[in-house]
DNA sequence: CCTACCGATCGGTAGG
DNA sequence: CCTACCGATCGGTAGG
């Protein structure tokens, strides 16, 4: 419970972040805490269904505090959907780096691409159900980010073809197959559960390996 | 073109159905042309983001005259997504009762689940987006629906394991990466593509057998 | 099937 | 960080 100016009381929603915590920190920790609550609420009932006031009251805020550390509703779509594909992609980039085998990078993609859609399902949920809820431009750079993701994936297939390691028909097929798998794990996956995200990752790379008949 | 009562002149917006051929038909008809028209804009821009006016005015009416066919924007939400999904049980139970063999079944799952996808991208992509702007009672009754749509799937499997054609240490994850792959083909495909709703199932079911190590 | 309108909700601003 | 409030939007009803 905190006390606010006017003397009434206030009870924390469950769940919630404690705010006279919050506030204590810098101001770029404050503005990530508000993101983390919108996130939470935009996966549980969507971006639309949630209300500035929604947001505050997680955070035992009044609604229109929150404009002392954000810009509009809209950038926190915004935000979160591009951070979560740009982290997609440098960690594709990093794997590209590191090894020249098909098969390795496709084994170590399907695991970046299950373990970090399993790690934050919220993100995963909101990105790629939300998308059509962004307005331009934001919306075009946005698809342009997750095509990018996608082509990625892609490349490593083709290369696999022309190498005689992946028996494909249809690269093309086998990578929206693959990157599907991956996203939808986002639809059912609880930390906690039984599987960990590992489990999830490796069950997942053996089936990616055995989609696209890898060699060996 | 048509002309209102005021003598006002409309134009008809892009791909709307012609109301006037409408109206000469009985009301399921009618009522059939406005829960398509509502599928056509919900796919496009979301359930929140399209108003009962939008509707209306797809079809050249006002937003009030629809409530002479429906009962309420939800419910045309609730008939979109439960008739789909009864749709896709049916095709599975006809499958069940026509052959034992767990790899014909799963063959043939994959089918239909590709092609009902494929067929109408619209309702496959509203019914997995838009689950969460079900009211209750309704939301526990469709994803009941689709818990079953999804455990006929699951059961496949599992019988295909003790039969010993299927190869898999986990009957569940397989389940849901065949239903995601499915599921994921209406966020991309396009009639009058390069390739057509029996290509793509073709090499999905190929994808499906070669995931779960189909013998034979 | 239309116009006029009600009541509710919402994002965001003013001002302290 | 709060209260008060504006302007816009929306689902649905009344009444013809």
């Amino acid at each position: 419970m905190t006390r606010t100016g006017e003397g009434r009381v206030r009870t924390l929603p469950r769940g919630a972040v404690a705010w006279a915590t919050v506030r204590a920190m810098s101001e770029p920790t404050r503005k990530e805490a508000v993101r983390d609550a919108a996130l939470t609420l935009f996966a549980e009932r969507g971006y639309h269904r949630t209300s500035i006031n929604d947001i505050g009251a997680s955070l035992n805020l009044r609604g229109p505090s929150l404009y002392n550390h954000i810009d509009s509703k809209h950038q926190l779509l915004v935000d979160i959907v591009t951070d979560f594909l740009h982290l997609g992609i440098a960690g594709q980039e990093r794997i590209l780096a590191s090894t020249d085998d098909p098969v390795e990078q496709l084994r170590q993609m399907v695991d970046v691409h299950v373990s970090y859609n399993a790690a934050d399902p919220r993100q995963s949920y909101v990105a790629t159900r939300e998308m059509s809820s962004l307005g331009e431009p934001d919306r075009t750079r946005v698809v342009a980010l997750r095509d990018e993701y996608e082509h990625n994936l892609l490349e490593v297939l083709e290369r696999g073809v022309a190498a005689g390691v992946f028996d494909l028909d249809n690269p093309q097929l086998a990578a929206y197959a693959i990157l599907a798998m991956g996203i939808h794990v986002s639809a059912w996956f609880k930390a906690g559960g039984p599987l960990s995200g590992a489990d999830v990752s490796r069950e997942y790379q053996e089936f990616a390996l055995r989609l696209v008949r890898a060699r060996g």
